[in-house]
DNA sequence: ATTATCTATAGATCTATAGATAATGC
DNA sequence: ATTATCTATAGATCTATAGATAATGC
């Protein structure tokens, strides 16, 4: 695939632009910063993304792909073994965790540009989960509750156990707890 | 308790100060807009916190009393049920969550003045947290666990969830979920 | 006396625009 | 021709310091 100049630059671009935003966040992020990184001036940069609001929304766009590890994010494609795989694999990757973290942070903020993205795609997520769950335990799990009752509950440990690891990587073990929490969720009859 | 003065003007700034961050963030918020709210000039903020991070540190302070709405950290005065009441009660405090949730969420860059403070808060957590466990179901809870590893997963369904609420309210209905959690937590025998 | 505030301002950033120059692709 | 990149710079902020003045507490 034979990519321009152009676009193996905008590439590099989007890459140390991940970089920074794990380092300080979206607003902590100057274009100065992330130009350095890429032997460019700020102006240069503004060349590829024309604001810096351009260059976020850019970095959304191919931030599924990486906190995924290029799995699209539709309900067919899911399952748990999945899941279970990728939280070990986030694991060893902390920087794109990192970077994931720190936007969803940043987002709840009221007139943060990434907000509507994120609730957008929380949306998909928990339809995703539901979906996932429904294939593996069927329509009744633990507890008696719903693979759409779940949904919400097995998002929020996946985004929870990320802040607790990236806090503390040495006191969370964030494979081990989302497995012990699969094996709470999986119907007892 | 007559406070002076002084102590009800710091503390003026520091509702002040929650409210901004609950809307920007700590990296979003200015010295500027906090003072305009309390009805002071930017220097004028800077004789009660003489900088920017000495005003997030005592933020950090007083935050526990809110966000756990006054029950102090430690393992005795925790429970279960408290933890219920405790999730339903800020579903009607959106402003609390959203600074606490801002914070904790900006916390995991590498620079950011809150992450110490975080994370030896949330060694306490899931203490905590284990603690209240015990006391309520034992020692073994569904599916086998350990207190132990049931107490970070417990801290990140209420932290994972709050980012769902916060970013959909009315997808999200985060103290049912909260209970829902609860149940598969209990042991079945 | 001490505490509370203000005006003035230095010194750092940061984003974005304008316009020149160099490199690349037909 | 078009694309890539640079220098120069305007215009907004923002934190923090210095030092003056006003208000309050003994």
């Amino acid at each position: 695939m034979a990519r321009t100049r152009g676009e193996e630059r905008r590439a590099d671009i989007l890459r140390a632009t991940l970089e920074v935003i794990s380092e300080r966040g979206y607003r902590g992020t100057s274009l100065g910063a992330v130009a350095e990184r890429v032997g460019l001036t700020q102006q240069g940069l503004l060349h590829y993304f024309p604001t810096k609001e351009a260059l976020l929304i850019a970095v959304l766009e191919v931030r599924d792909q990486w906190d995924t590890a290029g799995v699209p994010h539709t309900p067919e494609t899911w399952n748990i073994e999945l899941l279970a795989t990728l939280v070990e694999y986030n694991a060893m990757r902390r920087g794109v965790v990192q970077t994931f973290s720190a936007l969803l942070g940043e987002s709840v903020a009221d007139d943060h540009p990434a907000r509507d993205f994120f609730t957008r795609r929380y949306v998909q997520t928990r339809e995703s989960m539901a979906a996932a769950l429904r294939a593996a335990f069927g329509e009744e799990l633990a507890g008696g509750l719903t693979p759409e009752q779940a949904a919400p509950l097995l998002t929020a440990v996946m985004d929870g156990l990320q802040y607790q690891w990236l806090l503390d990587p040495e006191a969370v073990d964030m494979s081990a707890a989302f497995r012990d929490f699969l094996v709470l969720l999986k119907p007892k009859d």
